[in-house]
DNA sequence: TCCTAACTTGACACGGTGTAAATTGACACG
DNA sequence: CGTGTCAATTTACACCGTGTCAAGTTAGGA
């Protein structure tokens, strides 16, 4: 943003995050990354303790680039419950192509790195946290179905919307973008607001 | 069966199965089960190539354990649509957390191993041809909601009823085994039977 | 000019997988 | 009884990826 010429750091982030986008996931090595930005192996030690801490560092620039919780807004201002359940499934549909290397690289360390698990678990808490306000305001609405707990309705609603989900439906089955939109709405609606046609 | 004293390989299998099946997932090494076994890690290759053989054999090794296709029985001999639906998530109810271990290790090589992913992915194309025998049952009856294609209803619930989402539910959120078994049934009906309650 | 920080090269330790060769021990068969 | 075979053993090593370390290079600023 404010230097024309980016840093090391910077230039090590963007080729991490490029050689993740591609979906490969815990597969880029650290020397798959300094080759990309033209710089030793080793000089990546001197910017990042471990692989983990890179892995960590390029989801805050990934927030950094897409403006993180800005994106939600609309969802915020939505008038009824029903509106705002869709404006967050909307808003986090664009999200979850642009997490999706990166939460792959993080899911797969889950078992060996405990700090990339718990940046990870951060992040889906988080979005855990949206889920949540969604059901809230339809069961404010009382458009809440009486089928399911608030707090069951948020464990759904979380879990349909898993970046998993995403990739089996998207990559797996080959829905496209809109295709998974458009049918977590139409599901979420189907599952959540009481009485839906 | 047969013999009294388990042989060398079934022993291996045993001791793979048990190791995996606390949920260890990719971090069960080849040092574990040979420990575990009692025999040196480098006599675990005289019976299998390398560490994805002995897992696929390990998943083979639980189908003949669990009977396999055989519990998928009274869902196919239900009556309407809708018990058969009922009765399909019932029997991978049960059957879910007996893969658990191992499916959570052959999903960790899936970006690596090439054969383990295979191995994995032909056991849920079968599970999904459940999926589609019920939404196909219920389509048959007219009861298949018109908001779905009959495929994308498969794509929907076969996606619903993952290992990853069961661990989501059950592990992070809490869930009882009955409670999932309940719940997804209740989701399924919502999103699948038209004009549900 | 000299200092410093960033980066380089080269070597190495560690843990995990997989390979190879020589050895032991048990058991069956002629 | 010897002999062959088969399972399993030990020891040693190659490969790969992560992470560490030491010593040398280069560019830019005081």
């Amino acid at each position: 943003m404010s230097s024309k010429k980016k840093s090391t750091r910077e230039k090590i982030l963007a080729a991490s995050l490029e050689l993740l986008e591609t979906g490969q996931g815990n597969s880029v090595r650290m020397s798959d990354i300094a080759a990309k930005v033209g710089i030793s192996r080793q000089a990546l030690y001197l910017h990042f303790r471990t692989r983990g801490d890179l892995l960590i560092a390029t989801t805050h620039y990934v927030d950094e680039l897409h403006g993180g919780d800005a994106r939600l807004v609309p969802s915020r201002t939505a008038k009824t419950g029903i509106e705002r359940l869709a404006a967050f499934i909307d808003a986090w549909s664009d999200f979850l192509p642009e997490i999706y290397g990166i939460g792959k690289a993080l899911l797969a360390m889950r078992d060996t790195d405990p700090e990339a698990a718990a940046a990870w678990d951060t992040r889906m808490q988080d979005m855990r946290e949206g889920c949540e306000a969604a059901i809230m305001a339809l069961d404010r609405d009382k458009t809440l179905t009486p089928a399911y707990s608030p707090e069951q309705a948020t464990d759904i609603l979380w879990t349909m919307l898993s970046l998993r989900n995403w990739e089996q439906l998207t990559v797996t089955c080959g829905w496209s973008r809109a295709d998974y939109a458009d049918h977590m709405k139409s599901m979420a609606h189907r599952l959540f607001v009481a009485n839906a046609p």
